[in-house]
DNA sequence: GCCACGATGAAAACTTCTTCTCAACTTGCT
DNA sequence: AGCAAGTTGAGAAGAAGTTTTCATCGTGGC
């Protein structure tokens, strides 16, 4: 059966309260504050089971490991922070998906806009 | 001093020849036509010289580990096959970077579209 | 053609990220 | 509270991609 631990706990909240994708070491580290001992592997696990039950979705990134945000958004795309490496959510999607030779099908795309957040400006 | 030596004549060629963005894997199977002694380290500290003397830039894709590419091309984004894996140069930039919240600034952005090439459809 | 020195190839080593192992600890049911 | 079983944390191990090592080979200047 799956318990309800305190890290398990924590972990979610982290999800909720900052509102941006996180990668495993930010979960790590925002966590932490809440549990203290919390462990590496332990964020793993639990990121992995979230992505599972469908509260999490994996966001891949040009160049970077991936980080994970709450499931069920609408269609929107990330801006990652070339100085802290932080990455947003953006709203909205202003791609139109024409210019693509004949012959290719598209199925999906991905925008990632670099730069600077607002705290790193 | 630089020596040309068929292996990195080979892997120019390579380039010039398929016109698509090719991974490290990719450039020593096209490469190994030409030179079949030729082995992964070459390729990799050949790519990494063509970098540095400005015949390629590296191309980064979400999930997915570099690609290289002639440098000095206009701008423009990459399609994905998930079926072969292979990077196609897509033409042309649809973006319009409008709805970025207040304090971020935008220095640049990726396209990235996933689908079927006409060899995969 | 000779030869110094850069380049090569195979394997080992390294990086970075992720998963596994296992003894100790918690949770939740009774 | 007591206990069975799931969970945790630390470190080891694994996976994937890239770089280094080193003996040997090839290039290009003389």
């Amino acid at each position: 059966m799956e318990r309800s631990t305190r890290q398990r706990r924590a972990i979610r909240e982290v999800f909720l309260e900052v509102g941006r994708p996180l990668s495993p070491q930010e979960v790590l580290e925002l966590a932490k504050r809440k549990v203290p001992s919390l462990g590496l592997a332990t964020v793993y696990r639990t990121l992995k089971g979230l992505v599972e039950e469908g509260f999490l979705t994996p966001v891949a990134l040009p160049g970077e490991p991936p980080r994970y945000e709450p499931a069920g958004r609408a269609h929107h795309h990330h801006f990652l922070c070339r100085l802290c490496g932080r990455v947003y959510e953006l709203l909205g999607c202003d791609l139109a998906l024409t210019h693509l030779p004949p012959g290719f099908q598209a199925e999906g795309h991905e925008v990632t806009v670099f730069g600077r957040c607002p705290e790193c400006a």
